[in-house]
DNA sequence: TTTTACTACCTTGCAATACTATGTAGCAGT
DNA sequence: ACTGCTACATAGTATTGCAAGGTAGTAAAA
């Protein structure tokens, strides 16, 4: 899907940390399961970006372990501060999603 | 709700031209409408913003009229570029919407 | 008549974020 | 040596919502 990149704005970062919160992952791994999930438009510099971001924000934890198939990895996994940023994501966007949602059942009340 | 900035980035768009679409209305009636729906932080400057980068765009039609408790109105509503641009909004937020909950109910399949 | 309060619109500068484009480097097979 | 895949990184740009102000019309209170 094409011209997400507003909407995307803030939601990615919620993503990337549910992503890592369900299992010990790193930054190409999440470009591909983004790519697999549909978003086809986010590449690799974006999802570092987002990282780097995460990390000087004192969200992860991070270890750095050799692959035998390329370069080493760099594993990430949600500190105790990461975890509760994520259940404010989630709270946030569980907010966003009902008055959205409300909104566009409304049908014309305006005035 | 607070914190709800980055959330709301290409989100308001939507939601004022939602609202625009629901009955011509104008800046001020749709900020104490986002106001009383709970986004008790959109203030009038950022509705006003939206609606300039929306006329610019070319998705408003304008019609200013008098008002007896107070300034002119300018009251808004959406030509057909705006009809077309709110529907790809919502093919957008279904698309976004569907995905988030994928992976909201995903449950730890990393790696 | 001045002041206050509500209505209504507008603008400049800022901060945060995703995207573009590009670079570096390890590993494996040809 | 070359290609392809894996893997990480960053500088510059555009877009967007927010903060912080300003201008003005109407009407009732002081």
């Amino acid at each position: 899907m094409k011209g997400l990149t507003e909407l995307l704005k803030g939601v990615l970062e919620g993503i990337v940390l549910e992503r890592i919160s369900q299992g010990e992952t790193y930054g190409y791994e999440i470009t591909n399961y983004l790519f697999d999930m549909g978003f086809e438009d986010i590449v690799e510099g974006t999802v570092y970006t987002v990282l780097v971001r995460l990390e000087k924000k004192g969200l992860l934890a991070v270890e750095k372990r050799k692959s035998e198939v390329g370069p080493p990895r760099k594993f990430y996994s949600l500190n105790t501060a990461g975890k509760e940023y994520l259940a404010q994501f989630w709270e946030k966007w569980a907010f966003l999603e009902s008055r959205i949602n409300t909104l566009k059942n409304a049908k014309g009340n305006a005035q």
